[in-house]
DNA sequence: GACATATATATGCATAGGCGTATATTTAAA
DNA sequence: TTTAAATATACGCCTATGCATATATATGTC
């Protein structure tokens, strides 16, 4: 675990809105992100590598989704670190989680 | 209070360093943190004016000396995200410190 | 005022990183 | 095997930022 690449991850927004939203949301797809922060596809898988490779997300496929969770074990300070990523200091964080909420046909798949 | 001038601040190697050893040691001045860093005073001033820009740190001038601390009071959420920076999440805090108790002569005028 | 110390800022340069667009890849279904 | 959906990557552009060097600005002392 790099620490300089950690703080690289949580430097910039876009990046902080999807930490924190997984931290509060648990796991979610690109399409689910997409939706919730009204961003296109190519930046936010984009930010999602960049979170990845940093050792900070874990992935899980299932069929065409891809899906991204805060990886487990993380060294204390950058579970610390992540935890400080709350609506306070992630302002976009509320409208973001009530997107997502609203999103159409939100896992359709799943409850077919 | 504006978020993305936090994170800029947290997100250089040499600010934290600088922050955490304000954090750990309280007041220091310009040429207690150069020697503590071991790098030069331009380099050292520069980044004190971001941290100092963007609300973390105040100021007290006594002479030539310049002390810097952590500025109070601060959002709950700056302030969780200052006390992530302990000797795990900055690995140099810890020579840093070291450095600074050596220092030669360190605040002769205060014990003359 | 002249000088020394401590600190701040200006300048030019080099590099890193984010963006949008376009395209590639993967998976499932027909 | 063609098509569609979901996701990933490549490319060129532009801006931001850190660095070292040089210089400027206090502040105190003689």
């Amino acid at each position: 675990m790099d620490h300089q690449s950690v703080f690289d991850v949580i430097g910039d927004a876009t990046r902080r809105r999807i930490l924190a939203l997984l931290v509060a949301e648990g796991e979610l797809c690109v399409c689910e992100l997409m939706a919730a922060l009204d961003d296109i596809q190519p930046k936010i898988s984009r930010h999602l590598s960049v979170i990845r490779d940093a050792g900070l997300a874990s992935v899980r496929r299932e069929g065409t989704w891809v899906f991204y969770r805060i990886a487990s074990p993380l060294p204390r300070w950058v579970r610390d670190l992540l935890n400080t990523l709350r609506a306070d200091a992630v302002p976009d964080l509320t409208a973001d989680r009530a997107r997502l909420k609203k999103m159409a046909g939100r896992r359709t798949r799943f409850a077919a």
